[in-house]
DNA sequence: CGCGCCTTTGAGAGAGTTCAACTAACGTGG
DNA sequence: CCACGTTAGTTGAACTCTCTCAAAGGCGCG
């Protein structure tokens, strides 16, 4: 079972460990813990890891690639709730009720780890310090949550986009990509719709950073030329850690 | 170390148990629960339960009163992140630095049931119920931050403020006060700031809805009228369930 | 290679903010 | 227990940031 499309890929080798579940796990803890995690087939751009009202089973780890997560409501309006990069876990919105209350869509073609949760529930039973790691994720999520709430409530346009381009950066770099120059995987509109604001927005705002030799942008890559006036631009939250965040 | 300030107040006998941490435990895990909870003294209006920065010990489980708990940036730039009922639990953003990430401040004279987190883990490992009650407490937290995101993004003031009291009633409801008529523990201010609004548009909107006859306002005390009304100018959510939430 | 989606740019409109003034309620100390 | 200072709430008028509507260009996917 574990080595169904596994393609030969563990935890130990994988280039993301440092930001994903194994963090501070032991070697048999890790052992253990790829062992129950499935490797599925890659998904192409648009297709979707996951749907709202759909029984909850596993959480994924995104391997590759990047992800959206969006809630919609009667009428069609849609909500995303945040973009997903290799180490990310998706799923955690969903353990309440075991069904889960988002949908997740790739951005661009990409991998996930499935996690199992029936048998990570077995496992972390063994290995407290795995259960830990999953509660700090989600503790995570909570405080991220809490920042766009911030974001969303009180901060202009301008600041809101700046802290998306600055996050994005700062992710890069953890994942060892440029912190300088990258390439959005999400288009204006859904970059928009993160920060609540339209498109039409996003594209101005663009614009004048480039004017004003902030940013350079090239469709979807972006080279920040001015990391310091970005960050300065933007508010900063109050509890800061120099490395670890 | 149990019976410290205890006041002889057991889960067994909390009227709100049903919503709290006690959920689908047994007799014999709840009673190692009720072990392991300290009481607390009344804190009284505009005390601080914990603040941003402190070393985090403890949950805390709202016993009685209210609470708002909110996060601030370094120009002290404040977010009301959420309010807190009998039930609801404290904390959950503390766990990944085991640094809180907020403050929470008691809106009216609340008790608070204390779970010493170093405890819980460990009675956790015996018993797997609390500790998949723990983690649907948090995923409900992100659940529901998830839906203020959509709420902040997409919504107008007035969706905004008729989802609040709709919510505020449903909440009340559960806790076995009156759905229809309840006081408001936080200021006009504090809803704005929760919903990304000034006071005034607060003051008005309770105005135009009182003329409107949806609702009554006498000061701090709020009647609804048409409920169906209100949930009617109301967006809903695409995954709703009859009874449990 | 063509059609659709993404992006850009402009002009006008509007929802909610800001500023201001006033009143009401609160609580604190004399 | 009253007086006073402070905080909370209401209402009006002017403003502004962002949205909406519109139109055109460009990139990329099939």
């Amino acid at each position: 079972m574990a080595d169904h499309q596994s393609l030969s890929i563990h935890c130990q080798s994988c280039s993301f460990s440092h930001l994903c579940l194994p963090v501070s796990l032991k070697k048999s803890e890790l052992e253990s813990l790829d062992d129950i995690i499935e490797r599925k087939k890659p998904l192409h751009k648009h297709d979707k890891l996951v749907s709202a009202g759909q029984p909850f089973n596993t959480l994924y780890a995104v391997r590759s690639g990047s992800f959206k997560s969006y809630i919609s409501d009667k009428d069609g309006v849609e909500q995303i709730t945040g973009f997903h990069f290799p180490g990310d876990i998706i799923g955690f919105d969903a353990l309440k009720d075991q069904v889960h209350q988002s949908y997740s869509k790739a951005l661009e073609t990409a991998m996930v780890c499935e996690l199992p949760y029936d048998t990570l529930e077995v496992v972390s039973e063994r290995y407290p310090a795995l259960r830990k790691q999953i509660m700090k994720f989600m503790s995570a999520e909570i405080k991220h949550d809490h920042e766009l709430m911030m974001l969303l409530s009180k901060r202009s346009a301008e600041e809101r986009l700046l802290h998306f381009i600055s996050h994005l950066s700062q992710r890069f770099d953890e994942r060892g990509y440029s912190a300088r120059q990258f390439n959005l995987s999400m288009t204006r509109n859904e970059i928009g719709n993160y920060l609540g604001l339209t498109v039409e927005t996003i594209s101005r705002l663009l614009t004048r950073f480039q004017k004003e030799d902030l940013i350079k942008v090239d469709g979807k890559l972006i080279t920040i030329l001015d990391l310091d006036g970005v960050k300065q631009r933007m508010p900063e939250s109050e509890i800061s850690y120099t490395a670890l965040g």
